[in-house]
RNA sequence: GGGGAUGUGGCGGAACUGGCAGACGCGAAGGUCUCAAAAACCUUUGGGAUAACCUCCCGUGUGGGUUCGAUUCCCACCAUCCCCACCA
């Protein structure tokens, strides 16, 4: 054993070794529990970043705590490895997207192993492999038989600047989710899930995942897949044969409606207007309502509508409505159309202000009164009496809505429904770096897939991508033209690739059996490992990733392939690393060594707004490298790092000290393990009978901790206290060493309980730097791997105090302690706290109205 | 507007089910070793009162409440962050 740690050296060895015994390498075992655990796949940007040191340091060290546990521990990775940026760095360069990609993963993979991870890496699976994408086209092939795919035109968001299709997901906020440009819409032929056929499951289904998934992952669903319950109602519009149904979730407060309101796009609205003299100026408006609407974010939208001239007929009191058209009313939810209740919503209420339009009060306050329409300041959203409604006045708002909900459907105008804000997925992409969709369009039998014999539909190399519109595979003779599978005539092949979510939707499906070419997976081995039990990655795939998954999972039961409804038991959303950055106003952000003392920038001496801490990125040049970092304190100190900075799920500040210190703390467990190395390595001693008060002490603190870590491992996963007990172990280590130091040359005894001690830090340590452990435990005469070894047992015997202290309380001030053996009566502890010259002394003589004591803890007297 | 979180020393954080606030680490100060520096080791380190020890007072964003006891539970507010958003 060496004196001193270098960690690259050892890192480099142990490196080769896992890799040349395949120490990582795992097949289904029956005999054993499985633990699937699981990181996001990598994107291949081209780079590692700190994030991907957090996320897979995490999910690193649960691997190999419970392969110590003894479980069978499946840990993959694989590559997330089509997608725009390859393709516009291949534009740029003039390069090939495949190129790009295969040195990505080849560099990020050198980057990935030079962290030690405990990757399984025969089960490696890059998405642009067309033995992975052969089966994207599979699934959907099977997925259109059963009509749970449709073609149909839409608009779709259209990011301007990377010239791609974006799905509702992609587009929130009306701005791509890349580069943040405004998006546009486009008339397109798309493909399109079915994923609305799930919404209600999808939705049921989050009830399981509570408590298992993070608070913010299951309301951030709840709220995508936003189900409200309410009804549908039909208006006739006056004097036509013609209806407008509109959604409403308060139908109760329909006596209180002034208007039907349309969205610009509302396919009656020509014909409301045919004919009358407004038509011109209303359409003229509709139209730059609807290019207004998609070019502004809500908040910066004025309500602008305009009124039709035409008018419809409230069901319930034969009023007359006019029928306007407004921007606010959105063309996609709902039915596009919907009642307006100044009294109730306050959305109408300010409409109906701006434009003038009646009031009516439908419902009283709390305390009974009735407050005249015209007198209202806010909308009364949340009254629950109704009144002025007919039949109906005096009900509460429950009550009123369901009788009237049926009484809707008893006439035949209405009906209780459920809308939904989640949409159909669309995942056609007019882009060429993505699995091609294998459908071929015949002029005589329509739409025919590819024989399943022929997949995978190989994506052509070679191609030009700077094509203006459509997609740059119509550029492609010999890829589009074939002959019909169906009659043998000439047909075209689709030319559109699939949005890369579906890639990331079953990747780690096929991790189970990677290069299974008879099918994506074989159920059998599916079935042994998931559901993946921990699931580990970032929070912005709350609402992408993680709906999509969950949805090919049922999609997958339902055509028989999976049977279970769930794909991930535990979820952890990691937080991200995050560093303070230099803005100067005249040259952006600045790297740190361009920040003078006086916080000037060094070029044009300007002041430095020193911002708050933000997530790491290159364009914020306050990125670290994680390379850079091995090679200064090694691999695992940055593992170290990252994970003591603070719980896992919690944002970190990365600090160049703070990693120090990680370095500094790993030299610390070195050189107590190496000072104990030849006095423990090979001695043979056994447990001694008779231990003095230091060696007990580092007994009780050995199991203490093993149990606390054991225990923090099991139930709260907070990593970050983990490592403070290792550290606390360490120290105590050393403690025992100066005591063992002071009596001269140790004996039996301290060996025996120096190697409990030692050996037990060792293997806690494994999980956050395996390397360093490795090595250790190789010197202190174990030939065999840590990932073969047990993890440490405790037993509470072992770990049980000698004696406590006991707080003592007068009235909630701590005024004394106790020391008293751990087993003492509370009420020994009662009269030993009253018998304390300090309570007496803070108790000064008054009365003791009671005391009360909590075993182990604490007595507090009450006096008066 | 809706939803979710967070707020504790100079800093990152700890305190698990209401029971001694500040574990562990970083930084800082002083010391040992050294010609010197680095490393390592030792001591101190929430604020205040006191020359100092003992000791006492204050202290977990703010204001209330519940309780013998609140960083923890409840109500209101302030601040910051994230997600969604004219969703009828």
């Amino acid at each position: 054993m060496k004196e001193k740690y270098f960690p690259q050296e050892l890192e480099e060895k142990w490196q080769r070794r896992w890799a040349e015994e395949k120490t990582f390498e795992v097949t289904e075992d029956r005999e054993r529990e499985k633990f699937y655990c699981l990181e996001m796949l990598a994107y291949t940007s081209g780079r590692a970043h700190i994030g991907h040191v957090s996320n897979f340091s995490i999910g690193d060290a649960l691997a190999w705590y419970k392969r110590m546990r003894g479980f069978n521990v499946l840990h993959p990775f694989g590559w997330d490895a089509f997608g725009q940026p390859a393709e516009t760095a291949a534009i740029k360069d003039g390069t090939d997207p495949e190129k790009f990609t295969r040195d990505a993963i080849a560099y990020m993979k050198w980057q990935f192993q030079r962290m030690g991870l405990s990757y399984d890496w025969s089960r490696e699976v890059a998405t642009c492999d067309p033995e992975y994408y052969k089966w994207n086209q599979w699934f959907f092939i099977q997925m259109w038989r059963r009509g749970m795919l449709y073609r149909k035109l839409a608009p779709v968001n259209w990011c301007p600047k990377e010239n791609i299709s974006l799905s509702n997901e992609q587009a929130s906020g009306g701005v791509c989710w890349r580069c943040d440009t405004p998006v546009i819409q486009k008339q397109l032929m798309q493909w399109f899930a079915r994923i609305t056929d799930y919404a209600d499951q999808l939705l049921d289904d989050l009830d399981k995942l509570e408590g298992k998934w993070p608070d913010r992952v299951v309301s951030q669903q709840r709220n995508w897949i936003g189900r409200s319950l309410g009804a549908e109602v039909r208006f006739e519009v006056a004097d036509t044969i013609d209806t407008i149904t509109v959604f409403t979730t308060r139908i109760d407060t329909i006596f209180g409606a002034n208007a039907i309101i349309l969205a610009p796009e509302h396919p009656l609205l020509a014909k409301i207007v045919e004919g009358k003299p407004q038509r011109e100026e209303v359409l003229a408006f509709a139209e730059r309502l609807r290019k207004e609407q998609r070019n502004a974010r809500a908040e910066e939208l004025e309500k602008e509508g305009i009124n039709t001239g035409g008018w419809a007929v409230n069901p319930f009191n034969r009023e007359r409505l006019p029928i306007w058209i407004a921007n606010f009313v959105l063309i996609d939810y709902g039915t596009g159309a919907l009642m307006s209740v100044p009294a109730g919503d306050q959305r109408d209420f300010e409409f109906s202000r701006k434009y003038n339009l009646p009031f009516r009060q439908i419902k009283l306050t709390e305390d009974g009164r009735e407050i005249p329409a015209e007198e209202l300041e806010v909308p009364n959203e949340d009254w629950i009496v109704t009144v002025n409604s007919g039949r109906w006045s005096g009900l509460a708002s429950k009550e009123a809505n369901r009788l009237m909900t049926e009484y809707a459907e008893a006439e035949g105008f209405g009906r209780a429904t459920t809308t939904y804000k989640l949409r159909d997925w669309g995942i056609s992409r007019q882009r060429y770096w993505g699995t091609p969709i294998p459908m071929i369009h015949c002029d005589t039998c329509g739409i025919v897939p590819v024989p399943e014999s022929e997949l995978p539909v190989v994506l052509p190399k070679g191609v030009n991508l700077k094509v203006e519109g459509g997609s740059p595979l119509d550029h492609v003779p010999e890829f589009v033209n074939v002959t019909c599978p169906n009659c043998g005539g000439a047909a075209r092949r689709d030319t559109d690739t699939m949005d890369t979510f579906v890639d990331s939707n079953w990747y780690y499906f096929r991790y189970c059996d990677p290069h299974n070419d008879e099918q994506p997976f074989d159920p059998d081995k599916i079935h042994y490992w998931l559901p993946v039990n921990q699931y580990i990655g970032g929070i912005e795939h709350a609402v992408l990733h993680l709906i999509y998954t969950r949805y090919w999972t049922k999609m997958m039961r339902d055509i028989g392939l999976v049977r279970f409804d769930e794909p991930v038991e535990r979820l952890l959303s990691q937080g991200m690393v995050c560093k303070e950055t230099f803005y100067c106003p005249n040259h952006e952000w600045l790297f740190p060594e361009q920040v003078t003392d006086g916080n000037r920038c060094s070029i044009c001496e300007s002041a430095v707004i020193i911002g708050r801490s933000e997530k790491m990125s290159k364009s914020r040049k306050n990125a670290v490298d994680p390379i850079e970092m091995i090679n200064i304190h090694g691999a695992d100190s940055i593992r170290l790092f990252v994970l003591f900075a603070g719980p896992p799920e919690q944002d970190k500040e990365w600090s160049d000290t703070g990693f120090n210190g990680a370095a500094k703390y790993l030299q610390r467990v070195w050189r107590i393990a190496y000072k104990w190395q030849s006095r423990v390595a090979g001695a043979e001693v056994a447990e001694p009978a008779e231990m003095s008060d230091y060696q007990r002490r580092m007994r009780r603190r050995t199991h203490q901790i093993v149990r606390s870590i054991t225990e923090n491992f099991e139930e709260r996963l907070h990593l970050n206290t983990c490592i403070s007990s290792l550290m606390e172990l360490t120290n105590e280590i050393y403690l025992f060493d100066q005591a063992v130091d002071k009596n001269g040359e140790p004996t039996s005894a301290d060996v025996f309980v120096a190697r409990e001690a030692i050996e037990a830090l060792i293997r806690m340590i494994a999980p956050f730097t395996p390397h360093i452990a490795e090595e250790l435990w190789e010197s202190y005469g174990h030939s065999e791997s840590l990932a073969r070894s047990r993890w440490p047992e405790y037993s509470d015997e072992l770990a049980r105090d000698e004696e406590i202290e006991v707080a003592v309380q007068v009235n909630g001030k701590l005024r004394s302690r106790l020391f008293v053996s751990p087993d003492v009566s509370r009420e020994e502890l009662e009269r030993a706290a009253l018998a304390d010259e300090k309570v007496q002394a803070a108790a000064a003589g008054r009365d003791v109205a009671k005391v009360i004591v909590v075993p182990q803890k604490l007595v507090n007297v009450v006096v008066k």
